[in-house]
RNA sequence: GCGACCAUAGCUCAGUUGGUUAGAGCACUAGAUUGUGAUUCUAGGGGUCGCGGGUUCGAAUCCCGUUGGUCGCCCCA
């Protein structure tokens, strides 16, 4: 056992791991760039009053927090929303509109580790700024689903549960709720998928009992799944901000649908997401066969750009972690073996053979072609052996026969065929041969 | 912060009521094979049995502690 080891809840990269994690980020930024949206960066190391100050004291107890060496209460970033919240709005009035960025990055969280879960881990964040329309959500819900779609998940692997804080203001405040209960039953709603009906005790210990018809209307709320459910409940209630809020509804699913996307998304007015600062549509992506925990999660958050020193400046963005989508990807046999392979390995006879191969393998690799050989003198069954395991789907054999005649062999891995070429042509002969 | 289970080679694991120098398969390296990838055979490297203490003539084995891991609870931005 090595004397050192990686400290708890910190995962270690070697090449195979590596591959499979850089596939997720190509595949999630490719789709990002589908969608329009730009790639940012910002300090992994940030203020410790930046979290405090969205997310209230009791959050230090759950980040990565010392004193610098000049004094500064500093942490680990925990999360990207504070951050890309503060780059915003401090060029928020030289930012063409829509702004629609994203970033690929590690956070860290002093968190007990659980599967899919660790103290470090990254995300693929993506946001919107400046949109306070649904058509924000739309294009996000839609970036989500391809993210998801493009490592090869369909509409039976996940889905994304779409619910609305506004929403649910409305129709509490149409049953008589005022803005403290309300934000109290949010709280019991939130938990009502694992506790069931003893998540409305989290309710009624702070703010009394429940008459027991509006329970069974918030029960009922809950078990919408569909557009007409959701409209045929609305439409008993004579709130004017319930029905004209039915309307982004509408946007919303009308304009994925029109996406295709409908498969990939139900009305689900279970998911609240406990955090304080989101102030209307939520979602979260859920693995269907639903062992694991959510995929992905996000929402609108219009007045936190502003509670952090910017603008007022409405937004809507989501996250997807890694860990928990490559379990899933795991799962589903989605994660083939990823490591790069060369293109061409030289086969080399002896040290004189060596040099001409050197030549020509700077010539292949200075055109781009991935290019191996071995370091040191092996006989051929040896050589040829190496260039099968790594993968080679061309062998070059710099023979001493050959090169005398002015000639190489390429071998075709696959098909295990040869034919000679002169050495002049060799780089032609590879490029025709990989494109073919 | 709380709880359960686990810890022997790089990996998966065996190891007898506590008893000689701790084993196997896979993987890795080399050779059989000095111009062609398989198979096979042979050999080799790799362990303070997670760490510390205790019981014992003797501990991988039993006891206590500790560290780490896995999985749950709390939380989940």
């Amino acid at each position: 056992m090595a004397s050192f080891q990686s400290l708890p809840g910190f995962r270690e990269f070697y090449p195979e791991s590596l591959a499979r994690r850089n596939h997720l980020f190509r595949c999630w930024r490719q789709s990002a760039h589908a969608y329009g949206f730009l790639e940012y960066d910002a300090p992994v190391l940030e203020s410790l009053d930046l979290y405090k100050a969205k997310s209230g004291d009791e959050i230090e107890g759950q980040l990565f927090s010392f004193t610098d060496k000049g004094g500064r209460e500093v942490a680990l970033r925990p999360e990207m929303t504070p951050t890309v919240c503060r780059l915003v709005g401090a060029k928020a009035n030289a930012l063409k509109r829509p702004i629609k960025w994203f970033s690929i990055v590690d956070f860290f969280r002093y968190e007990r580790m659980q599967k899919g879960r660790g103290r470090c881990f990254a995300q693929f964040n993506a946001d919107i700024f400046g949109e306070a329309g649904p058509e924000a959500e739309i294009e996000l819900i839609g970036l989500l689903v391809q993210c998801l779609r493009g490592l090869g998940l369909t509409a039976d692997d996940f889905y994304v549960r779409l619910s609305d804080r506004n929403l649910w203001f409305y129709y509490l405040e149409a049953l008589g709720f005022d803005a403290d209960q309300a934000r109290g039953m949010l709280g019991a709603i939130d938990k009502f998928e694992r506790l069931g009906d003893d998540a409305f005790k989290i309710y009624t210990d702070a703010h009394g009992e429940l008459a027991a018809d509006t329970k069974g209307r918030i029960v009922e709320f809950l078990g919408i799944k569909t557009l007409p459910q959701l409209e045929a409940i609305v439409g008993q209630s004579d709130s004017v901000e319930l029905s004209a809020r039915l309307d982004d509804w509408r946007r919303v699913l009308g304009g994925l649908n029109a996406m295709g996307l409908a498969a990939f998304v139900t009305v689900d007015l279970g998911v609240v997401r406990g955090l304080a600062y989101y102030t209307g549509f939520v979602f979260e992506a859920f693995d269907r066969k639903g062992d694991l925990r959510a995929l992905a999660g996000g929402g609108r958050y219009d007045d936190l750009v502003g509670k952090l020193g910017g603008p007022a400046l409405p937004a809507v963005g989501f996250a997807i972690g890694d860990m928990t989508m490559e379990l899933l990807l795991e799962q589903r046999g989605l994660l083939p073996n990823l490591v790069v392979a060369p293109d061409v390995y030289a086969v080399i006879a002896g040290a004189e053979e060596r040099l001409a191969a050197f030549a020509d393998i700077n010539l292949l690799r200075a055109a781009g072609y991935r290019v191996d050989y071995p370091l040191r003198e092996l006989g051929f069954g040896k050589q040829f052996k190496h260039a099968a395991e790594l993968g080679a789907r061309i062998a070059i054999i710099y023979g001493g026969e050959e090169l005398a005649r002015g000639v190489v062999k390429l071998r075709d891995m696959n098909k295990r065929e040869e034919v000679e070429v002169p050495r002049s042509q060799m780089a032609e002969a590879v490029r025709d041969f990989l494109s073919a």
